[in-house]
DNA sequence: TAAATATAATTTGTATACAAACTACTTTAT
DNA sequence: ATAAAGTAGTTTGTATACAAATTATATTTA
């Protein structure tokens, strides 16, 4: 009997999605930041001085979790909360010397463990993966975006 | 610059995960399931009344977490634990007819979604994501086995 | 200029993932 | 027969996703 899309396509999805979760948090734990924070680190890493608004925005994270993740990345020394001098609602969030430090490490880091985690799957293979991964990226997000429109 | 792996394959798979389970979510508000309620479900509808140790290994789910979600899915009535009689520590979970119900109607609806989802990428290139993807999967699962092993 | 509306961030509540400890029960060793 | 070790499921605590409400502030409108 032919296996369904939810779980070909979504079942899978968001098991392969946890186990890649599980593997980096267990390589990330001696660093005491977790694989969502550090996302978080990683997009201050590449663009810094930013609002939480936007930081939220780049991140693709709910303003209400980000709220959470920052106070643990304040709490850890890695980033800190600067008040907006022309928006008193307002904050810019800024990377620390000490979260610097971490993202330049963990970058290489993090290429190392993917670079095992892929080993054996060709090239053409892994592009063509990355493809379907965008396109069915783009299609929820279509689909998404279409919801909210019918809910105003 | 080459973008690293981290966000092309660990990054994107999470993203794409958790916009695959907003979508599923919100079609599947109306019948009061989430997906995660409902990948047990769907669990128990193919191979019913097993122990709660057993269901925990076949949706891939930690003890602790499945007791939330069949807490709530006992009280949604769609499923209900049974005193094993050979050993007063264990359940056996048993789908109920509403359960069923609800697995027969939600198991086309959600081929539709993904139907509408992938709809315009080749087969040929599908084929190659579910098989990266199993083949990620693998990878990943091999070496959290190892990481077990070397605790022990 | 004051009232109304909108916005940035936080808080509260629920769902789920995971770690660790706990309780009740079963199996094994002595 | 009893103690020790192991097991099934639950509870507690923390992290994160999301919805909704709230607070403080900024902007727009009347």
């Amino acid at each position: 009997m032919k296996i369904t899309l939810d779980k070909s396509i979504g079942a899978a999805t968001v098991r392969l999605s946890k186990k890649v979760t599980r593997i980096i948090n267990h390589h990330l734990k001696p660093y005491c930041i977790t694989t969502e924070q550090w996302s978080v680190l990683r997009t201050l890493y590449e663009c810094d001085h930013i609002t939480q608004k936007q930081l939220s925005e780049r991140s693709d994270k709910d303003q209400a979790t980000l709220t959470k993740i920052l106070d643990l990345l304040v709490k850890n020394g890695f980033v800190e909360r600067i008040p907006n001098p022309n928006d008193r609602r307002s904050f810019f969030i800024k990377i620390t010397e000490k979260g610097s430090s971490l993202s330049e490490e963990l970058i290489p880091f993090l290429e190392n463990i993917y670079g095992i985690i892929i080993e054996g799957i060709p090239d053409e293979k892994l592009t063509i993966f990355q493809e379907v991964l965008v396109s069915l990226e783009d299609s929820i997000q279509h689909l998404l975006d279409h919801q909210t429109e019918r809910r105003n």
